[in-house]
DNA sequence: AAGTTGGTCAACCGCCCTGGG
DNA sequence: ACCCAGGGCGGTTGACCAACT
């Protein structure tokens, strides 16, 4: 069942010929396409010489000449094969990871992320993205829809009780050039969650994120984003920036109270900017912050600190350290 | 050599949105 | 307010090809 707009055309489908290119190209090069739907009837005329008695013959006899195709067929071949400012061949480490990263954040809105791909499709960047990123992803234990590790989707399903913990496995980033992005899942709306890990980082100190370390000797890099505004929180792109966090009072290193607050054990948070950051234009605000974490409304027990998250992605790239005022209980980032 | 399987990607389908009548 | 046509977009299909059995 063909569209509405050539339902009652006898329209061609499936692969278009070189002849049928031909047609549409030198159609839309010299008129440009206008309405889609009258440029299948216009290509076949202009492709005899115009004015001519040619033309009302090849009018007369459609089946010789017009693209006997449906105007969104037309669209479809122009935008995505016959533009002349299609980049080819396959695509680069760098439009790779920029697809990731705004997939990461869009979620499968192909167009859109194509605007962040000159000269590539939606239909491109959505068939690369199936037949080859999805796999990578999965084999380096990411979920594709949500960029969360497997694990950590796999144990919050298994879990029982209304408050919920994941431990935070490493096992899939034994490579440091493939350091995931560990993302905190967002909150359903009817229940309350805890998220903590179980892994103690020693060596928060190096900044090298290649050798900053957990118990196991597995190297973890983590970039914790709130998914519940991740418009505004997102992001810091895994490779780009690095957060290392640990605690002595709190060795497990960080965790996510319920309805989005934040507990963090963290003494000091390092933020380390490794490159100019690719995705500015996805994000309003200043450009150099490509993300940082801001909190406010902590509590301590004497034991644990808990915070709510103000904002993200709003301080610069850099180290902080964590201050609290004993009087009255401010808190304060100091770079 | 023939059949099967799996990957890639161009093209189609169906839905949604928008603007005009 | 409603209908309709056109355009845009995401999901899916199927043709084609290469590798494998």
């Amino acid at each position: 069942m063909g569209h509405h707009c050539c339902s009652k055309q006898k329209v061609k489908r499936g692969l278009w010929s070189p002849e049928e290119d031909e047609k549409l190209i030198r159609h839309i090069t010299t008129h440009g396409h206008g309405c889609w739907s009258s440029v299948p009837k216009l290509a076949g005329m202009y492709s005899t010489s115009f004015f001519s008695f040619d033309m009302f013959i090849t009018a007369l006899l459609p089946s010789c000449s017009w693209l006997q195709r449906c105007g969104k067929s037309c669209r479809l071949r122009w935008i995505n094969y016959l533009r002349p400012d299609l980049k080819r061949g396959s695509f680069t480490e760098q439009e790779e990871r920029t697809i990731i990263d705004v997939h990461r954040i869009l979620g499968n809105r192909w167009a859109q992320i194509a605007k962040h791909l000159p000269g590539r499709t939606d239909n491109e960047v959505k068939n690369f993205w199936n037949s080859c990123i999805k796999k990578k992803l999965l084999a380096q234990g990411l979920d594709p829809n949500t960029h969360n590790l497997l694990s950590v989707a796999a144990h919050l399903n298994n879990t029982p009780h209304n408050t919920e913990v994941f431990s935070l496995s490493t096992s899939q980033c034994k490579d440091a050039s493939k350091t995931p992005l560990i993302t905190f899942p967002a909150l359903p709306a009817n229940r309350q969650r805890s998220y903590s890990t179980n892994s103690t980082l020693s060596a928060f100190e190096n900044q090298n994120p290649s050798s900053v370390m957990d118990q196991n000797s597995q190297s973890l890099i983590g970039l914790i984003t709130s998914q519940s505004s991740i418009e505004e929180t997102t992001l810091l792109p895994r490779e780009r920036t690095t957060l290392v966090s640990t605690s002595s009072m709190n060795p497990s290193g960080f965790g996510m109270l319920e309805d989005s607050s934040c507990m963090w054990g963290n003494s000091s948070v390092q933020l380390q900017q490794q490159e100019q950051p690719r995705l500015e234009k996805v994000f309003e605000g200043p450009t150099e912050l490509t993300g940082a974490l801001n909190m406010d409304k902590y509590s301590f027990d004497g034991s644990n600190f808990d915070f709510d998250f103000l904002d993200a992605a709003l301080l610069p790239c850099g180290v902080y350290n964590c201050n609290v005022n004993s009087m009255n209980g401010q808190l304060a980032w100091d770079s």
